[in-house]
DNA sequence: ACGCACTGATAGTAACACTATCGATAGTAC
DNA sequence: GTACTATCGATAGTGTTACTATCAGTGCGT
């Protein structure tokens, strides 16, 4: 097919197609003579990958070019396609650099993966990610208990083993790390989709809407002195 | 104090300061007269938490301003406050529109609810947020099975009743409410960081390196990923 | 032989998140 | 009281990102 028919049939302009190629998204096609190129299913495929990573991934150009580049990686393993893909996808959505994590920080994290018998290297760009957060609500003023890191990371330990359970019993080893790096990606969003839903209910379960609690005040422009007491 | 020492407490230059004030990110400190104002601790707070919205939560000014604003807003019960504050983070990061779930999506993701006995509104973003997960899988070849969702599921209700079971124990309302947006955003941070961890290990565990598959290319020094080339 | 789709290259655009500059003003130091 | 410095609001400028548009040249198909 040709580039209008591959547009067509993806979904995307064709100036943006153009662009995915000069960004080295998309392979180039098989050039057939000097102002013809043929696109096949799998450029097809591509182009709906790479829409899933921008989108719902919330990838930038840039994360999403090091994540392919590690998947069309044809001399992995698939724990070397994994790690790589991890340190692709960097510590942001996008390729920002912010202040390091705190060391505080980054060993309670430590601490709370080798209480779930996690071994991991210690460049593992979950470190960085998970102690920032830890960072950030402190300086919020809140710091959480251990039963609430725990819950955490025993909900991350049960979507870990659904991910590669759902791998293993795949044949094509191609197949296996574009899901692998699909559903690292993607996971993150069914999650944090799955999680606004069982907030929503929890949320009435344990502070029902008809609270005869007379917390809201009619009006009183109060300063409230935000802090955490611990 | 005045906005110099605000800027020095918070970290963030005085023409930040300025857009966030200009923006509504921030309340306008006390005018004592025609070029001073003064700010307090409460200030040096908001500023820390617009930074971990942004930065560590990913979101864009604007989804920053509405959540801030339902946060702000003082009549409201926490329930609405969370309900409002969910809309007010929308489907995605950022406040872009795509193309919506497909309904046989976003049934899917009803029976998974129903399944767990979550009861929600229509209205709850995760609705949309997860089917287009479950689209985007599709379109890319990938039919997740029950149980994989089943598995998602049961980790977001732990990770649900971790944040409300944190904030049961608060007295003020007003920290409730903070703590519970707060959570929302900075908790997406955290699972995804605490998963990367998992996902490391539960790869070893599955996947083992030495794996006889002739996949994987024994020889030592693999090439590093390109690394950013700029 | 003519027209249209295609090619690569380059230029332009819109949104976003700051960042810098400005003139006017006002509090503080001497 | 004068000099100095910080602040004020307003406006303009900057760098990045992710496209989108235009263009001159090429060649397949009828």
């Amino acid at each position: 097919m040709r580039i209008s028919e591959l547009s067509r049939r993806s979904g995307a302009p064709v100036s943006t197609l153009k662009y995915f190629l000069r960004e080295g998204l998309l392979r180039e096609g098989e050039r057939l003579s000097g102002n013809q190129t043929s696109y096949d299913d799998s450029h097809v495929q591509r182009v709906r990958l790479v829409r899933a990573l921008l989108d719902t991934g919330g990838l930038s150009i840039a994360a999403a070019k090091r994540v392919l580049a590690t998947l069309d990686d044809e001399n992995s393993s698939l724990a070397h396609t994994f790690e790589a893909a991890q340190h692709a996808l960097g510590v942001g959505r996008d390729g920002s650099s912010r202040a390091a994590a705190s060391e505080a920080a980054r060993e309670r994290i430590a601490r709370v993966a080798a209480r779930n018998s996690w071994h991991t290297s210690p460049e593992n760009p979950g470190f960085e990610i998970s102690a920032r957060v830890l960072d950030d609500l402190a300086a919020i003023g809140y710091e959480p208990s251990d039963a609430y890191l725990a819950a955490y990371a025993a909900a991350a330990d049960t979507i870990a083993h659904a991910d590669l359970g759902a791998l293993r019993d795949r044949e094509s080893a191609d197949l296996i790390a574009e899901l692998m790096i699909v559903g690292t990606v993607l996971g993150d969003a069914l999650i944090a989709g799955l999680r606004r839903l069982a907030q929503e209910s929890a949320t009435e379960e344990l502070f029902p809407v008809a609270e005869p609690r007379a917390d809201a005040r009619p009006s009183g422009a109060r300063q409230p002195q935000r802090r955490d007491p611990k």
